[in-house]
DNA sequence: TGGGTCACG
DNA sequence: ACGTACGTGACCCAC
């Protein structure tokens, strides 16, 4: 078979990549953008081009047997940034991960390596192509080698054949190097003829062939030019020396061992992780398939047997949709050392002795999303106990950044590809289906077998990042309380909801009247881009912001046009009212289950803050600030007869866990006295007694506040408080002055974030910020921000969390029937029975303010009532 | 599917 | 000079 030989040279490509693109980072702060571009060309080449054979050639040390020809050669040359020198070892390990030879020799270019492989090549009658971001090169094009050099980016390439370098130049291959001769290339200081360049150098090789044949016929020439050929005769003879590619070089390597076979995708995969690029693996989760994935040993269990149960197991259950709480189940699958067995729901729903083993905590699970099983099982009336681990969880706690949907994306992360995506299995959108039998069920077995196979490598990361303790007495616990939660629900009074739906309507019906009567025309109010034609272009009212796409039609523009038309305030109104019907009263009501409850699903492994998050329905965002909207939490009621509905909230949870972690002492000794933090704040911002602080200095004091947890800007605070950015900012100077512990906080966790590529909460939650050092102000900008906030906002999360498994283990032990319902970041809501109340007046505020010991009390306040509406 | 808007902490 | 407060999810419109 006939060869087809590539033979790259590395420094040259690796140059030119590093400059066509953008300092692009992975989270650990390392460029990234010269190993990216060379991946992306790699990887056009290899489609294009099916190469049998192959090699990257790089340069080997700073001189050459060409500096002892001319010692200035390539001199004047910057210093390689370190942000491309810090890319080459990657550079290296990703070639490895293609399996291509690479290749260097002392004394000599990566040049002078190809240009010898391609005479060898050529002499054995082999197709050669040449890449290279370097136009010397081309003089090795030839019949059967042909010299591809990259165009401006770096897949955008220009193929040099014979044919082609005649057509641009005039000249052949072999006269490329008296076109140097002449002509010089700043580029690596080969001096050529000063005056000439690539116009004249062109016309005397036409005229004359070669460098010798200009001198030999130098009579021809007069004037000026013959002047400065016959100064420089030695400098153009030596430049075409320089030029020259050496195609004789002492190489130790012949083209047999090139042999091109393919990347070892898993290696591949690993770096590309380590890299962070996304856009190429998300390709390759679609061409997975087609990577060979070795075969799995596995038993469709149909009769169950006691006999193949362990006492450590990974086990999955798996479900067809996100939507853990109605889909389907369509089977468990376990794996140990040495075997894999697929249950099918049938076979486990027959199984009393395997639903024993389930609920046993001594029998330890290793799983992948235990929330999802723990509520799954829930309803098919199945306990799940000991779960011993968690992929997603562990996997979200190394990198909260990352996205963790599928299992087949996680144990990517890890470099484990022997796991389809679940797209990949079923489908999506209208063609979505499960598959015959012997594929779902190598599907699963793959699964429980990849739980198996890379926790090990999770459980190393965490301790390694000492984050082993935040998973397992943390996260892993909290998962169980959150799936029992779910499971729970929320019992939602649905006559109530359509009531006021009903009323709703009927007031936005009005309304919406109203408007197109002031208007003087109907149109959709909903949408941004024909209200802002109405109330800009058709009533003239002045534009004070805009948005990408037009005029902003957002609350703050609306409310400072507000004195201007009457129909201001109505839209203000529609809307308010708009978004509450549908959002809230539809929305809702579309999730109620069968059993009259609402089942959100918190997402443990989405925020790179560590918060949760709730969807389908969002039940962390019911309305509370306005009144009418208030009234929502009516409907939230107690599901069983003459219950109370409970709630304890956190009293300013942020700023006493930024007190404590800046250890300032104006900031701890008002939460100390139980102070007003914001009227404190006032005091010392104003340098005025408590009892002077007025209500707009408080409000000042309020909004300055939460800047200092968001990561205080001068622009945010002059927005929040409709202030000029200047008195914004000598508000934040006084706010400093007065608090410098907090400052000297601030500076440092920026420092530290630089330092270290990431910034950590009390519990030792970890959040990389890779623009941290970005030349890019904005991209830096916002990464100092999150520096100062993540550690606040995540740090309060730990403790939430620490208090919910405090309070599950309350309730346990006291054997009381109180059930913990939701979430809302600094707040619990529970349902208990009336003769419970007494006792959880103390338990809970005990429970969470115990949850963590800070330098300042944690203060909780505790409601209870016939509603969620009530418990104020 | 992305942008605008708005609900929450 | 840059152009932004931190973290979310759902709905609607327009493409």
């Amino acid at each position: 078979m006939a060869k087809k030989i590539l033979l790259l040279d590395g420094n040259s490509l690796a140059y030119r990549a590093f400059f066509a693109l953008p300092l692009l980072t992975n989270e650990s702060g390392v460029h990234t953008n010269a190993v990216y571009g060379f991946t992306m060309m790699l990887q056009k080449i290899l489609e294009e081009e099916q190469p049998t054979h192959m090699i990257v050639a790089f340069d080997a040390g700073k001189t050459t047997f060409r500096h002892e020809t001319f010692k200035e050669y390539k001199g004047g040359r910057q210093k390689t940034p370190p942000e491309l020198s810090e890319q080459f070892p990657y550079l290296r390990k990703l070639i490895e991960a293609y399996q291509i030879k690479s290749y260097e020799l002392p004394n000599y270019e990566a040049d002078d390596i190809i240009g010898t492989l391609s005479l060898e090549a050529e002499q054995a009658g082999d197709e050669v192509v040449v890449i290279s971001g370097d136009k010397d090169l081309t003089q090795l094009a030839s019949p059967s080698t042909t010299v591809y050099i990259t165009r401006k980016g770096i897949t955008d390439i220009e193929k040099y054949t014979v044919d082609h370098i005649r057509e641009k130049y005039g000249l052949s291959p072999e006269q490329i190097i008296d076109m140097k001769g002449l002509m010089g290339d700043a580029s690596d200081n080969i001096p050529g003829v000063p005056g000439v360049g690539e116009k004249t150098a062109l016309k005397l090789l036409a005229a004359h062939g070669t460098v010798e044949g200009v001198y030999a016929a130098i009579e021809q020439q007069k004037g000026k030019m013959k002047e400065k050929l016959v100064e420089n005769e030695e400098l153009a003879y030596i430049s075409k020396k320089l030029a020259t590619i050496e195609r004789h070089a002492p190489i130790e390597i012949s083209i047999d061992e090139l042999a091109y076979t393919g990347p070892d995708h898993e290696e591949l995969i690993k770096i590309w992780n380590e890299l962070a690029f996304k856009s190429l693996l998300e390709k390759i989760e679609y061409t997975t398939e087609e990577t060979v994935k070795k075969e799995l040993e596995f038993h469709v269990i149909d009769t169950f047997e006691a006999s193949i149960l362990e006492e450590e197991m990974a086990v999955h259950l798996e479900l067809y949709d996100e939507q853990y709480h109605t889909c389907d189940l369509l089977g468990v699958s376990l794996a140990t050392e040495g075997s894999t067995v697929v249950i099918p729901m049938e076979t486990v729903q027959n199984s009393e002795e395997f639903k024993a083993w389930l609920s046993d905590p001594s029998k330890k699970k290793f799983m992948a999303d235990s929330k999802a099983a723990t509520a799954a099982f829930y309803r098919c009336g199945i306990e799940l106990n000991g779960v011993d681990f968690d992929l997603m969880l562990g996997a979200y706690i190394v990198n909260p950044s990352l996205t963790y949907t599928d299992l087949s994306s996680i144990v990517q992360e890890y470099g484990y590809t022997e796991v389809s995506t679940n797209e990949q299995v079923y489908g999506k959108g209208a063609k979505k289906a499960v598959p015959a039998g012997a594929a779902l069920h190598e599907h699963l077995a793959r699964k429980a077998r990849a739980i198996w196979a890379v926790r090990p490598e999770v459980v190393r990361k965490l301790q390694e990042n000492d984050q082993f303790d935040l998973y397992d007495k943390l996260e892993l616990p909290l998962a169980t309380i959150l799936g029992t939660m779910e499971s729970f629900g929320v019992k939602v009074d649905k006559d109530q909801l359509t009531a006021m739906g009903k009323e709703l309507s009927e007031k936005l019906a009005e309304i919406e009247k109203n408007i197109y009567w002031i208007a003087g025309e109907k149109f959709n109010i909903n949408s941004p881009k024909q209200l802002g034609v109405v109330l800009f272009e058709k009533l003239g009212l002045p534009v004070l912001k805009k948005t990408k796409t037009g005029y902003s039609t957002a609350a703050d523009v609306l409310e400072k046009l507000e004195g201007q038309h009457e129909i201001i305030s109505q839209i203000l109104i529609y809307r308010q009212l708009g978004k509450l019907l549908s959002t809230y009263i539809e929305g809702l009501l579309k999730e109620i289950h069968e059993d009259g409850k609402i089942h959100t699903r918190f997402q443990q492994a989405l925020t790179t803050t560590g918060r949760l998050s709730s969807t389908n329905p969002n039940l962390q965002n019911i309305p509370v600030r306005l009144e009418e909207g208030r009234k929502i939490r009516k409907a939230f009621v107690p599901s069983e007869p003459d219950w109370v509905m409970v709630a304890a909230d956190y009293s300013q949870i942020e700023l006493r866990v930024l007190a404590h972690m800046s250890g300032d002492e104006r900031l701890i000794e008002a939460f100390r006295n139980d102070q007003d933090i914001h009227t404190a704040t006032a005091a010392d911002v104003f340098h005025v007694p408590l009892e002077e602080v007025t209500g707009d200095m408080r409000r000042a004091a309020k909004a300055v506040n939460f800047g200092i947890v968001y990561g205080i800007s001068d622009y945010g605070l002059s927005q929040s408080l409709t202030i000029t950015r200047k008195a914004a900012q000598e508000f934040i100077d006084r706010y400093l002055a007065s608090f410098p512990g907090v400052k000297r906080y601030m500076t440092d966790i920026v420092a530290k974030a630089r330092k270290d590529g990431f910034v950590t909460t009390l519990m030792n939650r970890r959040r990389y910020l890779p623009d941290i050092n970005s030349s890019n102000f904005n991209l830096r900008s916002f990464a100092e921000r999150t520096a100062m906030n993540t550690p606040i906002q995540g740090s309060a999360a730990d403790v939430i969390k620490k208090a919910m498994i405090n309070m599950a283990e309350a309730l346990e032990r006291e054997g009381m029937q109180t059930r913990m319902l939701l979430q809302v970041h600094d707040e619990l809501i529970f349902e208990a029975p009336p003769n419970e109340l007494e006792k959880l007046k103390t338990l809970v505020p005990e429970a969470m303010e115990s949850a963590m010991a800070l330098d300042v009390p944690l203060k909780v306040d505790f409601a209870f009532g016939d509603t969620w509406y009530d418990t104020k």
